[in-house]
DNA sequence: AGCACGCCGACT
DNA sequence: GTCGGCGTGCTC
């Protein structure tokens, strides 16, 4: 009898989505556990690879055995490994991507190879690897060496070697330890020269503040010296220098002021209560918190969590990318100390995965962070948030194609946990859900302040251009700008930039400047004053004629920022602007820096795109400006309206959080537009009763599930002929209350020179779709290689 | 995925 | 007769 791993190999592809099982050897015996990452020789080479279970089996003498532990304690609990499982079969992904997805990138592994000299007396061989023992591959590739070294590898002059490698950096402090007590130094103090000022500083700040270790950089700075005088003491044996590591802190130096719950209105506190029962019964319940904006949401949460913490358990917060804004993080901060840990894009991957090791060793209880937060390695949750529920950051847009919502559920339902959707706007599903039952629904109709919420005035930009006002402002909208600007109050201009890119088109013949490789006009940009594809990258310069007809007549079409702000300064010169979109806080931190500017009351316009649309909570802004509300109204896109009427109820809720009263203007060509009167309106019942409507009409979800079935590969006829038969096989396999849709071209129909189409599936029940997608999928597996892409996107949240 | 093996055409 | 093209199949 053996002792036997079965590992999931770090290597995507069908044919080995299975265990492959590894002896353990002796010496790993008690080590390998379920979890760990272990390197493991597969075929001719070396690969990292999941432990999923070990077992004892009697000896068939063919296994090879583990050659390497990575971990010496598992990074996936059998809970996360369950999960993995279930999350591959749900999104037809592979298992690998599905674990790599739920772990911080650093514990990737990183693949290595190169050749090693073995005959160390052949002349050619060594000039070859230039005198080392060693030669990357790639080097070799790059130079035309593979040929001649294969000869040396048959005859067994050198070899390849394959290597896992870690990417884990672990980060270090300098620090200086004193090695003498206060006597000694003392002594030490008299024998200097008198000469060596600097060192005389340095060990009279020991002596003045009682220290015996201190980082180098804060004693340079404290005491005013370079390092030179402390290498010195470092060399007579009065200091030493330690490497140590340390723990990235992304918020090192912050002071967070402590603070304590706040009283809780009647609304507040009564679906508080719900949701602490759900946490004291260990119910797996879900709540749709919902909440016009400022009615209070994130106390709730902070005094939920407070109660799990207390109860001994831990909470996961998910909150969308773009609101994991510093005020965000602060409120949780405050509340909960050091018990916190961020997980969130804008910290580099060796901060992400200290936050990540955090969580894992327990010291922090409570993680605030993105979409991939919901695999928080806690053992004892106790509960989990999902705030601005309705975002589409929650589902991902690359495989495993999971949405965080049904990770939430999952994990809840196996641990008896309650889950909170909070949001002003629930998404179509929630609600409904929540009218079904399957949600408990807590409603939160008032605003904590008791203000009444803005006045929303909507401007038709139609009547503007037929009065000859030809600015992207209306004239009421700059009349409320300039009297906020005499009262010293705020404005924040909202660019609805989605589906409305600065492309170039000639205003004679109509002709587009389109990227050669996809199916898409180019952008341009003015930073480089050239054309660019945003899908492939492709590059070239703003032509001066048109390439099809010879005018020079040729234009930029659509609103950037940069436009807008500078036309808003030609029309409000004295107005100070800050201007917030991708260029201006593209630099770390840049973000930060900006709205703490506008909170200092350093300008009085803050003009950005959708980014400004959260969390932005400031007293003095009286006044949002929509500059062009439909812009997105019109995309090809089922949750188009959703996502409109979601977008200008967000902004609302920026204006009048405070003691003043708010008002925000809409400006759209499209006014009579259900999704912007109700917004107007505030009225979310309304605008949910007529979506539904809608999405009844048309088959959509909640009503039917959809799932996205595309095809891309170079040749367009083998794209067409493919996706027919997929179309067709589906036809002939599925109920016939299921519908398929096309197939017809992707809404970008050319990628990187590859053609893409689609066809959408709409179903109501249908137990056997997964197990019929997968067969397609292995059905394809050959063309797969051959440069074919099937991609099946499982309820998928973007159609473009 | 990546790599070896193996089977055919185009050359020294 | 050999080099190298790519199709096929396997990886504990």
């Amino acid at each position: 009898m053996v002792n036997v791993a079965e590992v999931i190999v770090d290597v995507p592809a069908m044919q080995v989505d299975r265990p492959f099982d590894y002896l353990i050897p002796e010496e790993l015996t008690d080590v390998v556990t379920a979890g760990m990452r272990v390197i493991v020789p597969f075929g001719p080479r070396t690969v990292q690879g999941f432990v999923i279970q070990t077992k004892v089996t009697p000896d068939n003498h063919k296994l090879k055995p583990i050659r390497e532990v990575m971990d010496l304690l598992p990074v996936l609990s059998t809970e996360l490994l369950a999960l993995g499982d279930w999350l591959a079969k749900e999104t037809l992904s592979f298992k690998v991507s599905a674990y790599q997805a739920m772990l911080p990138a650093l514990l990737r592994a990183k693949y290595e190879k190169y050749f090693v000299r073995l005959d160390e007396e052949d002349a050619e061989l060594e000039a070859l690897f230039e005198g080392y023992e060693t030669l990357d591959w790639k080097k070799a590739e790059a130079n035309g060496l593979l040929k001649v070294i294969q000869k040396y590898l048959k005859n067994g002059q050198a070899e390849v070697i394959y290597q896992v490698k870690n990417k884990i950096t672990k980060k270090k402090a300098r620090y200086v330890h004193l090695k003498k007590d206060p006597v000694q130094l003392e002594e030490a103090l008299l024998d200097l020269p008198k000469s060596a000022k600097a060192q005389q500083k340095v060990l009279r700040y020991f002596m003045q503040t009682g220290e015996t270790k201190i980082t180098q950089k804060a004693l340079q700075e404290r005491a005013g010296v370079t390092t030179e005088p402390i290498k010195k003491l470092a060399q007579v044996g009065i200091l030493k220098i330690v490497d140590q590591e340390v723990a990235r802190d992304p918020y090192q130096g912050r002071v967070f002021e402590k603070t304590t719950a706040l009283p809780l209105l009647d609304g507040q506190k009564q679906a508080c209560d719900q949701i602490i029962e759900a946490v004291e019964q260990n119910r797996a319940e879900t709540f749709l918190l919902h909440g016009v904006t400022g009615s209070g949401k994130t106390e709730i949460y902070l005094q939920t969590i407070e109660h799990v913490l207390k109860k001994g358990q831990e909470a996961i917060v998910l909150v969308p990318e773009i609101s994991l804004t510093p005020q965000m993080v602060n409120r949780f901060k405050s509340r909960f100390g050091d018990e916190v840990a961020v997980l969130h894009s804008a910290l580099s991957s060796g901060e992400k995965y200290d936050e990540w090791r955090r969580i894992e060793k327990k010291e922090a209880h409570v993680v605030v962070g993105a979409r991939s937060a919901v695999f928080a390695p806690f053992e004892n949750l106790g509960m989990i948030i999902i705030d601005e529920e309705h975002e589409a950051t929650y589902k991902q847009e690359d495989n495993p194609r999971y949405h965080a919502r049904d990770v939430a559920i999952w994990r809840a339902a196996r641990a008896n946990i309650p889950v909170v959707l909070g949001s002003a706007t629930p998404s179509m599903e929630s609600f409904a859900r929540a009218k079904k039952n399957v949600y408990t629904l807590l409603s939160l109709p008032d605003r904590v302040n008791q203000q009444d919420l803005p006045e929303v005035h909507v401007v038709d930009m139609r009547d503007e251009l037929r009065q000859q006002n030809r600015t992207e402002f209306s004239r009421i909208l700059l009349e409320k700008m300039k009297d906020r600007l005499a009262k010293g109050e705020q404005t924040v201009l909202l660019l609805n930039k989605r589906g409305y890119a600065s492309f170039v088109m000639c205003r004679d013949c109509g002709y587009v400047v389109e990227c050669p490789n996809c199916d898409i006009s180019l952008t341009y940009h003015q930073a480089t004053h050239k054309m660019k594809c945003h899908y492939c990258g492709h590059e070239e310069a703003v032509p001066n004629h048109c390439p099809s007809c010879e005018s020079e007549h040729i234009r930029y079409f659509g609103t950037g920022t940069q436009k807008v702000e500078e036309s808003l300064t030609k029309l409000l010169p004295e107005a100070r602007i800050i201007r917030m979109d991708v260029d201006t806080t593209r630099t770390k931190g840049a973000h930060e820096k900006l709205l703490q500017r506008f909170a200092n009351h350093e300008a009085d316009i803050l003009l950005g795109t959708q980014m400004i649309a959260k969390g932005l909570d400031f007293p003095d802004i009286t006044l949002v400006g929509v500059l062009n509300a439909d812009t997105m109204l019109f995309l090809p896109d089922f949750r188009s309206a959703e996502r409109t009427f979601q977008l200008l109820t967000q902004v609302s809720g920026r204006a009048g959080r405070h003691e003043l009263t708010g008002e925000v203007i809409v400006q759209s060509y499209t006014p009579e537009h259900y999704s912007i009167q109700y917004a107007k309106k505030h009225d979310y019942l309304g605008f949910y009763e007529h979506e539904m409507q809608m999405r009844y009409r048309y088959q959509y979800p909640p009503f039917y599930y959809l799932t996205l079935i595309g095809v891309s590969h170079e040749d367009e006829m083998t794209v067409i002929r493919t996706i027919r038969q997929i179309a067709d096989y589906l036809r002939s396999k599925l109920h016939q209350n299921a519908l398929i849709l096309g197939p017809v071209p992707s809404t970008i129909s050319r990628i990187k020179n590859k053609y893409r189409y689609q066809c959408m599936i709409k179903y109501k029940v249908e137990p056997e779709l997964q197990a019929e997608l997968k067969s397609i999928l292995e059905h394809y597996q050959k063309d797969q290689q051959k440069g074919l892409t099937i991609s099946i996107d499982v309820q998928p949240y973007v159609l473009m």
